[in-house]
DNA sequence: ACACTTTGTGGGTAAAAGTGGGTAATTGTG
DNA sequence: CACAATTACCCACTTTTACCCACAAAGTGT
């Protein structure tokens, strides 16, 4: 499972570092080969190790086309999917159109998520947290749904 | 179950000494292995032993990616999850990301609780406890609700 | 009281990681 | 077919981190 917060700058080829601590699995599991594609949920993206992505995508082509969720979440995850490779020093090259989706150009952030990565803009990240953690912090406001009942 | 309360101090590269008291146990149940994430019920830092940590990985993980709030917890909680290790003499790194947001810089307190240990800002401790102490005491302030049934 | 161990603290150094950019090859386009 | 744009690969430099060593303070036992 990844986890853990790296702050990273992107040259301007686009291209971002995967932090070192990562780069073995990586490479062990997935032989380098990933695969990035946006996140429907926020604007950010995701970035698989390729046998999770193989997952994911079976898992989408089980979804009815009848369902216009259902058919507009296949149509933007793997229409967006895009296949990369580590290079020699461990960086990925963020295609442009992702890059736009995710409003991405020098600072952003990686975050370990369980199967993959997300990558944020670092001032849009930042900005959700703080929003985030104003509503938690906030006793008067309502006490975060499934929070409620999680034993930390 | 840690308990106790500790005074310590963060150097310029920002360690802290692990109370010797408890290395024993982190060395034998966990290797010397930890995790290190943000409170976000407070402004202050969880500190668990590898194993514990993953329990909790769990639990997140099995939080829906369609609710708002489930979403923004897996994301904070795991995205600023950080690996360390005990060096040599029992000092861990606190990252610098996780320092801003706990505003710990160079006083800080390490309270035993339970499965992880909290660390703060000794100050900022030091203001919630006087805070919360005035509010309890308080008998013309709500009865804190399950407090309220608890004998001790 | 003294020596010795344990703990806390500070910092130096070498290796690794992050960053930036040049150039050649490949791809797509007119 | 030529040209422009993008991408892959290479090299160089800066910053950060991990590891090591050294000392000060406090506690322990003889």
């Amino acid at each position: 499972m990844f986890r853990g917060f790296s702050s990273v700058s992107l040259d301007s080829k686009g291209r971002v570092a995967i932090p070192s601590r990562y780069r073995d699995r990586l490479m062990v599991d997935a032989g380098g080969c990933l695969v990035q594609t946006l996140n429907p949920l926020d604007r950010s993206l995701w970035l698989y190790p390729l046998p999770d992505w193989e997952l994911i995508e079976e898992k989408l082509a089980d979804l009815s086309d009848f369902d216009r969720q259902s058919r507009r979440a296949k149509q933007m995850m793997r229409g967006y999917a895009t296949d990369c490779q580590l290079d020699a020093h461990g960086r990925i090259l963020i295609p442009a159109e992702l890059r736009d989706y995710a409003q991405i150009s020098k600072q952003a952030v990686i975050l370990g998520q369980g199967n993959k990565f997300e990558i944020w803009n670092k001032a849009s990240w930042e900005e959700q947290r703080e929003h985030w953690l104003s509503q938690v912090g906030d006793e008067q406001g309502e006490p975060a749904g499934a929070l409620q009942s999680l034993s930390l």
